[in-house]
DNA sequence: TATGAATGAGCATTCATTCAT
DNA sequence: TATGAATGAATGCTCATTCAT
């Protein structure tokens, strides 16, 4: 018998995005300890039993709630693309019409959802697999389309002559990678304040696109 | 009652990589089983009865080679990261004494690593989080040098002038970052190839840090 | 392979002391079953799916009574001692003041206890050593505070000139092993009443401690 | 889960008695170190890897001298009522053919073989109903035996008006019982001599018995 | 004699879930 | 909404024992 593990992730407090968020409630207060717990010991490790006591209720109860336990993963996830999904747009929408302000404003938000709710951020990148294909589908959709806005960008910046990355998918990969990295190493609490980094990850982008505007 | 996960990871053989490897026979091969079933579906989604099941074994037959299930889990993630250092040193020694040269180098190891034994690097990078920190310890220490060998280079880039990044913490944590994403989007036997996935990090590596030789 | 053991003690119904038990409900089925199983064959050789069996249930429905298997000995192991040491007070504070009165008093009640429970008796006396330190506390606190009384009584019956053992540590732990030994071959429906019983042993206690009033 | 239990006796080296002894070698080691498990945490909470640790052997060597595990607790046992009733006899035969010198042997030989090898008096006389009733047989035997010699050398006493017992069931119940009491309070290092107690224990029996001579 | 690897049964316990209240 | 009691399946692990070497 081992010593228990480690967590994965010790922020204080895990918050849910305004937007797409469910009402006050216990439903509401389910997935925000649901939340804390799949964030620092993951899905699999977490019981039933160990999400109703953190919230001082029966097992049992959560059944007037939740259909099943996958169904609280199913939402968390469901709410954290959705936040990230219109955080995207409205900032893609704010920006000036050129690929390099749209991939710095895309990046920027990217980063910013990714800071500020690393717990969800966590659970949406590295639970996700544990869903069903069905449960899994309207969020994989939600990334589809994000993921979609900022390979149009950097298309339309190679076809204008402003990027020159050295391999679009490979560089497209690593520019979104920089998001799911960030609850791994990234404090909020710490010395790098969010809007820091946000406008270092966009730069970053376009570094790594080679951009003519930024060489 | 839902319908079971997809699978996190479908790579078809999960291979050791020669260095820091057991010898051949039944330890290797639980190993090999369980890197195969610990980056398809996570440890703590992994019973022991399902190991045993795929190695046409019985339950207990696995307790004369490991004392725990984590054991295993442990070993899996010592041999990765005595393989990364290795690869990693090897790299750093073989490079030309400037910084550009070896962060080319290190980053060029770094990737493949882990386009190489992407579900190796998958455990190693987030089912090590199920160990306690007793077994955790040895790894995280290779783990603390790897990443000073990388921070050691910028740093000194820094100071010769060749390296301009906008922020080095958030620049090192990317370029680290770079690796750890692979197993999530890049397959093996896809249309890119290792060495042009390591090559095109590497540059993008530079391009990050915004060095001289390449902007 | 061996034939299975024969049992330990045959009684028919295993009896809880009304004083000091828990209320009826499965709790007090599992108490009483446990009871009947641990005094025939053995704490460690009763596993939970007997008890279960036993009662009827699901070896899981236990544990919505009890922590622990061995939560049901360390429970049964002080309602044996309190079933004790409150008969052993009751029959002191009854007796009329004199040394001899009250050994007999409280060999009487110590006998009667050990023969109306002969399976409570047998698990407190001899499975009492399986439970952890920390379990067996507070029924060694009332073991030691009955033996006290016991001891007391014949220091007081010597100083008064009444008692002349030959060696008072050793007849006081004859007397006291007297009741012990009584579930390995007393019968409660047997030929010796459970009167005559306790009656008897009074009286030798007496003769073992030469007392002068019956010698 | 729970902190292991104490031990039930904790006597520093488990001799076994030179008459009715296996000889030297690995069979006999095996003895001593089960007669010193046995004895300190019960039959059925010693298993075979146990004893096989405790001897610096690996589990499956010990079926090379021992058909199974309860053949190493038959064989105990066997040794140590074979040791008791050699004992008993051997003291009848010195003894003057006067019932009263006659139980005074007997009590005062049953008294230090219980003191002399306390772990083997526990085993058998606690661990012996672990065993099926085939392997009980010839210790059950010898056990009747020796206590018929004590019943009869009673009935003699009483016969020839020497004894004056209030009830000789019972009386002899608690002659014998002295003895199965030892292992759980005497130490044989303490300050009481083996000799005072086998001693005692043989002018206790006397009193009990009302024994004109002692009286 | 002793070993290492394996077996098949069994261990205490936990799992997600149900259901009458 | 929430509970207490129960379920049936599964969990990691240990058991006594076997057997080829």
């Amino acid at each position: 018998m081992s010593t228990p593990p480690s967590s994965r992730l010790l922020a204080t407090d895990a918050r849910l995005p305004p937007t797409a968020a469910p009402p006050e409630g216990t439903r509401r207060r389910i997935l925000e300890t649901a939340l804390q717990l799949f964030a620092s010991r993951g899905y699999h490790d977490t019981s039933i039993r160990d999400l109703a006591t953190a919230l001082e209720l029966r097992p049992s109860a959560l059944y007037a709630h939740f259909a099943a336990k996958d169904h609280v993963l199913a939402e968390l996830v469901r709410i954290g693309h959705e936040a990230h999904f219109e955080a995207l747009e409205t900032a893609f929408q704010a920006a000036k019409p050129t690929p390099a302000d749209q991939v710095r404003a895309l990046v920027h938000a990217h980063t910013r959802v990714h800071a500020e709710h690393p717990q969800l951020a966590l659970v949406v990148n590295e639970e996700f697999y544990a869903l069903s294909p069905a449960l899994a589908a309207p969020a994989q959709a939600l990334r589809d389309r994000a993921n979609a806005m900022l390979i149009d960008a950097i298309r339309r910046g190679m076809a204008q002559g402003q990027f020159n990355p050295l391999h679009p998918e490979i560089t497209a990969a690593a520019i979104v990678g920089m998001g799911s990295r960030i609850p791994h190493w990234f404090e909020p609490a710490g010395p790098i304040a969010v809007e820091t980094l946000a406008a270092t990850h966009a730069e970053l982008a376009l570094r790594m696109l080679g951009s003519v505007a930024t060489a």
